[in-house]
DNA sequence: ACCTGAACACCGTTCAAGT
DNA sequence: ACCTGAACACCGTTCAAGT
């Protein structure tokens, strides 16, 4: 907690992170930013145009979190490592996590992911169109899964609940039988073990992409 | 707009739905949404328990649009029919879309899709195990294109655009060459031909969890 | 250039009162 | 059982004023 130090862009997106990662995202308003900074809430506009702007500086320190993998270990794995390291991030900062959604890698430190991403494809043989092909598709399941984890999707989802099993109306059972058989599975899934399988799929499936041998 | 009929969790739904469509998330408030049905904020309270319920409503009306595919079609174009009808509803309801990330499928009708699917799965020979692993594949993938496409996650990225070119400090095309390089292609690419890239991806992949004949 | 405190124009929701 | 209007406890942000 920096008291005396001067208020700046980066003291702001870090306190605005902690408070996110201790108290949620109702917490973090103005008034209690400002709070915690002890500071004015009106001195934050000093620092940036609206609140949405301080949004965006805390998802650049998560995506600066992200783990650039060294050159040479070939794309598959490349990919793998960037993929995982983003979960862990999320995983890391639950509350913050659906800021990565909104707003895409700007800052350097943010894009030294992407940037060591890319180098790794194009080494490898994809083309540009390509690259982005994939990228695409990586970044869709990344912040798919971010959502359905982070949202326990599957634990509000009633087809991996129990039948409510009441008595004046058709059970889930009777009216969606197959919902109701492999519901279960969903409640009773591996978060883990669900995204690695997800991950091999695409990039199994990117490999066509590649100009063939 | 129903004037004179008695209020009901229905008709509140459809007003809130109509409101997101016409006018975006913003200006869905209680006061204003009332006021469309020409009641007053406090009389949704005697249908909902809070914001969040009716906001969870309209998700169930967004997913019972989506169509549930005839039998017989097999597993592959049952699943690429969902898909496609899923990202259809999110483009017709641009504002109202993100609500199905939070809030999965609960009515019957919302869950229409969801039984389609399982059972067109179960049909071909997976087991309600991967059954459950190909429907989250596929709902990651689906809640995330949404995002990426409704949020405009690449036309915001700053790989997709043009080098600021700005003579102060190092460009991007200086510090992150590739990104520079391959940004043009994330700027330039087509939704409807991405989304079918990764959708034929996991299709591909999936028929690894298939038993072997 | 940076900070402050009061004020504005809203929110969702509680409450007391009606029919 | 359903609806109303006032009020409460907040928000993000504008503004006028300070250093």
């Amino acid at each position: 907690m920096p008291r005396k130090a001067r208020l700046n862009e980066r003291a702001i997106a870090e306190a605005a992170l902690a408070v996110l990662d201790a108290e949620g995202i109702e917490a973090l308003t103005m008034r209690h930013l400002a709070e915690k900074l002890s500071t004015s809430a009106m001195a934050l506009y000093n620092h940036f145009p609206d609140k949405d702007a301080v949004l965006e500086a805390v998802a650049q320190l998560l995506l600066a979190e992200i783990e650039a993998p060294p050159p040479g270990i070939g794309w598959q794995e490349t990919a793998r490592r960037i993929m995982r390291s983003a979960r862990t991030v999320t995983l890391r900062h639950p509350h913050a996590a659906p800021l990565i959604a909104r707003f895409p890698p700007r800052t350097p430190d943010a894009l030294a992911f992407v940037e060591a991403g890319f180098r790794s494809f194009r080494a490898a043989g994809f083309d540009p169109h390509s690259t982005a092909r994939a990228y695409r598709a990586l970044v869709a399941y990344s912040l798919g899964t971010l959502e359905v984890e982070l949202g326990a999707y599957f634990a509000a989802h009633p087809a991996a609940q129990a039948p409510a099993g009441s008595l004046d109306q058709p059970s889930v059972g009777r009216l969606l039988p197959t919902v109701d058989e492999v519901g279960p599975e969903l409640a009773a899934s591996d978060p883990q073990a669900e995204f690695e399988f997800g991950l091999n799929v695409l990039i199994t499936g990117l490999e066509a992409l590649l100009p063939h041998r």
